[in-house]
DNA sequence: CGGAATGTTGATATGCCTCAACTAAAGTGG
DNA sequence: CCACTTTAGTTGAGGCATATCAACATTCCG
């Protein structure tokens, strides 16, 4: 399994160009494992976290819960995300953070990150970065969950989550990890189970997608960007995969 | 009329405490003013800009262009706010910048504010707290446009705006400008003009509020507060604003 | 004053939600 | 290991919120 700073590393360079005083720097910092359980709740709307989170494993979500007791997804994240990155300078959580699935975290101390800024500006830039690349993805969600059809949504949502994991090696051939349930991909998404279900199906009869036990299949990746409207161009990678 | 430098430091100072040389530092920046007509454009989807836009006056809007020339708004931006500061980190703009109404802008040079958080790194922090609230609206819109009804997006649209505006002590009693078209209205919260139009009626015969030429007027707070489902925690200020 | 943009109203259509029942899979305890 | 329970997925029927279409009113602006 890899060291959490290398995997904090190689995810800055994703988009960031980053020097080996950098990267000491980030090596230096304390990373503190935490296993999570499927579903389980690792920061609470409300919350005053004194560390950030870093996904070694698995895959985790933002949230906000809404009153009802119903979830808005927010955003999936994989491997090297900081799916809290915001609480250095956020007081309190504006939603919730859990795992999908069974997922690896590693902590970091606050302070310690923010002593690594003052060090070398350029680390500070680097995940200043990684935050402003999560706006944008917020953005793309915006237009995706306001303007776009059913159909359309969903496949954008496996556009990006496929792309993503591209992007950071974690797909194996044309699948990628998705454990996601259909309830949670409409709360996501703002569309109900039924629906979900159908478009689902259309997909799969398209023969765009297979999507079972947690596993995303692409099987024509072309016309499932079409599909879903996608281009990755919001996503801000120094360089595009092939896909 | 205000000095940029003072704008800033005050829009700053609404969530971040800056010390005299970090004022001191803003106000050594270089604030090159623009004006800015009714719709026109300030970057493109596209663009690299190599400065930073802070609104002295008006409103701006930043937002997706739709394949077929419609636009999906994202955010609106009011005196003080950095609608593009995400361009200081973020290379291409994945959207566009445009004027709602006349608006002033001041623009400064990437390169000074970056030579500003080297020196005094709490610049950048506040800064990069902006971008974070950015963020934190962002994640709002989505779960407003994506699992809220019409009149209740239509309701909460109106809270954040006269909210953000007595914050920054744009309001005048109960009014606050508001220089939107149905249409864009629309745009924003991804609902047919059409149905703009009926609930904004909805709302106006509520006595929630009034609209009309550009000026948005609160009737009653507490019930416009519930009716779109809006608390301000999510705006992230240091202190709650009374209304 | 005329034309364009913006707002308003009514009628109709439809995409998606809700409700409800059933099936399949996964987890649990005896 | 099997009965039992729970959770997740599937299918059909019907209704509603919101979009679409179309005409007209109003305001804005050159």
């Amino acid at each position: 399994m890899a060291e959490p700073a290398d995997v904090l590393t190689h995810k800055l360079t994703e988009h960031s160009r980053l020097t080996a005083e950098d990267a000491a720097e980030l090596e230096a910092m304390t990373y503190h494992r935490r296993s999570l359980k499927p579903g389980e709740d690792f920061v609470r709307q409300g919350d005053r976290p004194d560390v950030a989170a870093l996904v070694l494993e698995g895959m985790v979500a933002r949230y906000h819960l809404l009153k009802g007791g119903g979830r808005q997804y927010l955003s999936f994240h994989i491997k090297g995300d900081l799916p809290d990155a915001q609480s250095l300078f956020l007081d309190q959580m504006d939603h919730a953070v859990c795992a999908v699935g069974e997922a690896e975290l590693a902590l970091v101390p606050h302070k310690e990150i923010i002593r690594a800024f003052e060090r070398r500006p350029s680390v500070g830039f680097a995940i200043w970065r990684e935050t402003l690349i999560d706006a944008a993805i917020f953005r793309e969600t915006i237009t995706r969950n306001s303007s776009r059809n059913t159909r359309t949504r969903l496949a954008h949502l496996f556009c990006e989550l496929f792309y993503r994991a591209r992007t950071s090696g974690l797909t194996d051939g044309n699948s990628c990890a998705a454990p996601l349930s259909q309830t949670q991909i409409g709360e996501a998404l703002g569309m109900a189970i039924v629906t979900v279900n159908r478009m689902l199906q259309a997909l799969r009869r398209a023969r765009l997608i297979e999507f079972r036990g947690g596993v995303l299949t692409v099987k024509d990746w072309k016309r499932l960007a079409v599909a879903g409207d996608f281009s990755p161009e919001y996503l801000h990678l120094k360089r595009a995969v092939r896909i």
